[in-house]
DNA sequence: CATCTAACCGCACGATCGTGCGGTTAGTTT
DNA sequence: AAACTAACCGCACGATCGTGCGGTTAGATG
C-alpha cells in the first residue's frame, strides 16, 4: 500500500509488460501514452468486475467487447491473462491507498489518526468504492488457498496494510496515546477483524447496520488501550 | 445450521432435483439408493473444490473425470449447474453442522458451550475440514455481490449461523453467565468477526497464529460480558 | 530520410464449458 | 408381466475462453 506515481496499471517501473522502456526522458510519450490511457481504461472496468465476481471472471474478450475493443487490442496491452489479474491488483491498490491511506494521513499521527484510519475504511467499503466492497476482502478470498504470483501479489498487499494498521498503531503508543504494554499486533488484528466482517455481512446482505457494529467496536478497543491522558475522538461524528 | 437426516446432497425432501418422490416407505430404494451414493461422491469432491477455487470453478466435466464418470451423467444428477452449486452448498452445510455446531450442543447452556462454539469452530477451520479453510467465509466472498438462488442460499445459511451464535449467547444470559446489559448481536458480531479474520489471514499465509489472537479476543470478549460468578473455562485448554 | 516499435486489428486454433438428445440397464410399481 | 423411471452413457451443439500470427497505423528514434 505504498503511494507512488505509477502508470495507469500499477507498474512503478516504465516498462509495458517486461520489454525496455520506450521513454528516455521525463516527457509524455504520445504513443505510450495512448496506451496507458487504454490500459486504465481497461483496468477501470476490471476491478468493478473483479470486486464483483472475482479476478477469474475478468476475460478478454468481455472486457474488449464492453470497451468496443479487440481482443488481440486487449491481450498484448497485458500479455497474458495473468499479467492483466496483476495489473488489476495493482490498480486496485492505488484506488485503495487513496480512499482509505491517504485520508488518514491527513490526521496527526496518535489515536486520532488510527481512528481516521478506520473511519475511512469503513467509508470506502460503505460507499463502495468498489462495487463489490472492498476488492481486496473479496479477491484474497478467491485467491488465499491457491499458489502463483496472483496470490502472492494479493497476500502481500494485504501483508503491507496489516503492517500499515500496526505501524499507524505504534505510532499512537509512541506519542503515549495508546499504553505502553498494549499488545498492537493483537490489536490490529483486532481491528481488521471487525473492519471485514462489516465489509462481508453488509454486502452479503445489503445492509448498512454492520457499519455502525465495526465503529462500536473498534472504540471500544480503542479506549481499553488508551492512556489516560489521551483523548479519542467520539464514536459518531459530531453533529 | 439445522441438523436433521438429510439426503448426501444435502436435501431435506425426498426429491431427486423436482421430481415426485421415489419412495413411498422408509426403505432404501437400491436405484435410489445408488444415485444417492453417487451424489454424495460427487459432492464430496465438489466442497473440496468450491472451498479452494469457489463454486463457479465446479464444472461437470471437471468433477466427472476426477470420479471416472461421465459427463452426462453427473449432469443428470443434478440438472444444471446452478443445482449442484446449491447441492453443494446444502452438503457444506451438513459438514459444517457435524464439526462445528454438534460439538458445541455436548457443552451444557452457558458460556462453556459459547467457549465450546468458538473452539470447535478455530478447530474446523484450523484442521482444513475444508481444504481451502471454512467453506462458507470462501463462497460467501464469491457471492456476496451477486444475485440469484446461490447467493440467497449462501445468504441464508450465514443468516442461520449468526442466529444460533446469537441465541448460544441468550442462553448463557439466561444462565446468568453473561450479564443482563450486554448487547448480545454486538457481541456475535465481534466474535464472528474474530473468527472469520482468523480463518482468512491463515489460509492467505499459512500461519497457524492467527487462531490463537483469535481466541486470545474472543475470550477477552467474553470476560468483559460475564457476570461476576460465571466461570469461563481457561483460553487455553488445561496441560 | 529510413528504421523501429507500441498500439491496435482480424482471424483462427484448440480447449473447455453447459446443455440437450437418444439409448441402455436395472430397480420399482401396478 | 407390463409400464415406468432413475441412473447412467456417448455424442454433438454452440458459446466462450486464452493465445498465437500476420498486418496496419502512427509516433519515436537515429
Amino acid at each position: 500500500m505504498r503511494v507512488s506515481a505509477a502508470q495507469p496499471d500499477g507498474r512503478t517501473d516504465g516498462r509495458p509488460h517486461g520489454r525496455t522502456d520506450a521513454r528516455t526522458d521525463g516527457r509524455t510519450d504520445g504513443r505510450v501514452e495512448r496506451g496507458n490511457q487504454t490500459r486504465g481504461l481497461v483496468l477501470a472496468r476490471a476491478v468493478e468486475i473483479a470486486s464483483t465476481e472475482g479476478l477469474d471472471a475478468l476475460s478478454l474478450g468481455r472486457l474488449a467487447t464492453g470497451l468496443r475493443l479487440s481482443k488481440s487490442g486487449v491481450f498484448t496491452l497485458f500479455g497474458s491473462k495473468e499479467e492483466l489479474q496483476l495489473a488489476t491488483v495493482r490498480a486496485a491498490t492505488r484506488i485503495y491507498t487513496e480512499h482509505v491511506v491517504r485520508p488518514a494521513l491527513e490526521s496527526p499521527p496518535g489515536l486520532e489518526r488510527v481512528w481516521r484510519l478506520c473511519v475511512s475504511w469503513l467509508t470506502y467499503s460503505e460507499r463502495r468504492i468498489f462495487p463489490g466492497g472492498c476488492f481486496f476482502a473479496s479477491v484474497s478470498a478467491e485467491f488465499d488457498a491457491r499458489d502463483g504470483r496472483v496470490h502472492d501479489s494479493v497476500a502481500a498487499a494485504r501483508a503491507e496494510w496489516t503492517a500499515f494498521v500496526e505501524r499507524t498503531l505504534e505510532e499512537a503508543r509512541e506519542v503515549r496515546e495508546i499504553a505502553g504494554d498494549t499488545d498492537l499486533p493483537q490489536l490490529a488484528f483486532e481491528i481488521i477483524a471487525l473492519l471485514e466482517a462489516a465489509n462481508a455481512e453488509s454486502v452479503l446482505h445489503g445492509d448498512s447496520a454492520p457499519y455502525a457494529r465495526a465503529r462500536r467496536g473498534i472504540h471500544n478497543r480503542l479506549c481499553a488501550a488508551a492512556t489516560d491522558s489521551a483523548t479519542l475522538p467520539a464514536e459518531q461524528p459530531a453533529t
